[in-house]
DNA sequence: AGAGTTATTTTGACTAATCAAAATAGTTGG
DNA sequence: CCAACTATTTTGATTAGTCAAAATAACTCT
């Protein structure tokens, strides 16, 4: 079995991968782990050895069929289990995420398939993020952001790509979840800000970086 | 925090030490947590150290108010996750025990509140085992069992006192869970048999050694 | 092309948890 | 009361995962 510093590297590796094809530098990987450069190296050297990802020296790394496998499953336990925490629990969209990264390494596959069907067999999780499907299947359509949309139109939140609580409980209390409906009235890439329009009438403003992390759809 | 292998051990003392006074000898304690005697000693004395645990070379060891308050809250996690897991989930109470050691670890105190609440407070797990409260409180009446209670009395189980998947299948198949109605219609020490009598007019035949891990009151 | 910057890898060391096997303490039966 | 057995502790090694800091490779900019 997968240690728990395995599937956080290989998560993450999927994560960083955006798609799939790209290799994925190290440094942002020991980034994202948050563990110092030598370290990814030498956890990825050993990663390599166990044919879970195709380490490139001095490039990168990526993950093979069976390092993905493992990757997506781990995945839909954390996603399908920050659903749990919300649907079920009632908990906070900005708490589990935090919960999910304990829980997706203790949940069997046994615990995960009831949980799917507890909760009807999700598509996404309460950040919009999409659930893999139990054979690994992964919705990868890419939408607009609020820092690249068209403006003046009337858009739908699809996603928030972003997991930190602070960010999370800012666009709660800006009415910034996926399904709120909105539109961007201004866009100012000098001075960095991007002006929304709520339909209940509230304006909101948040810089570009922000405004990024918020995917959006025409709505339709 | 505590690690993981660090609450394993707190808990297995506050089992092994069943009530709360004796000590625990080493050799329960490595059999229970699987490994061998001079690794439990090893980290005994750190928790020791660490002012967890109290241990008495040669003789063995017992939780201090500190250990005893991490262990407790342990054992609420494992078996309120139990009781979860069949209510809400609908597993088999056979399969549960492994997937709460599991997740015991990885539930943090807000999930465990609200799955508590979820719950209804239940007092009890699935084999009948007192869950400790949020406070550290937990019941520690004392019952008879199979292999000790008076016969031809009308019973009711309340308590089924062993972990194993092999048990609890029999167990269930025997229709002995908890709540269930019997009486014992022989016991021969010499021979280690006891016989049941169950309401529907099945009975079942048991070893002492097993029967004794079923704990029973007269019926109310 | 060479100097400087940046990313990555290497090396050496550390911690937590474990095992195997030798040493020691305690207990018990003749 | 001593020999034998049993339980526990000690000692020495091992593995997974990590950090700090030195070494190396690659890229960039004039």
């Amino acid at each position: 079995m997968a240690t728990v510093a395995v599937e956080n590297y290989l998560k993450h590796v999927l994560l960083l991968s955006d798609g799939a094809e790209e290799l994925v530098p190290m440094g942002s990987l020991a980034a994202a782990l948050a563990v110092v450069p030598g370290t990814a190296t030498a956890m990825v050297k050993a990663l390599a050895d166990d044919g879970l990802l195709e380490h490139q020296p001095r490039l990168g790394v990526r993950l093979t069929t069976r390092g993905r496998r493992i990757a997506l499953n781990v995945l839909r336990k954390h996603r399908l289990v920050e659903t749990f925490l919300v649907e079920t629990l009632k908990m906070d969209w900005s708490k589990v995420h935090a919960e999910a990264e304990q829980l997706e390494h203790a949940v069997s596959d046994e615990v995960l398939d009831r949980l799917d069907a507890l909760l009807g067999h999700p598509r996404q999780d309460p950040h919009g993020d999409p659930i893999p499907s139990r054979a690994g299947k992964i919705d990868s359509q890419v939408y607009a952001t609020l820092a690249t949309c068209a403006t003046g139109r009337r858009l739908r939140i699809v996603r928030v790509t972003e997991q930190s609580e602070e960010f999370l409980r800012f666009a709660e209390g800006s009415g910034l979840r996926p399904g709120a409906e909105l539109s961007v009235t201004e866009r100012n890439l000098v001075s960095g800000l991007v002006a929304l329009d709520r339909p209940d009438g509230g304006t909101v403003a948040l810089g570009v970086a922000a405004a990024g992390k918020i995917l959006v759809e025409p709505r339709g």
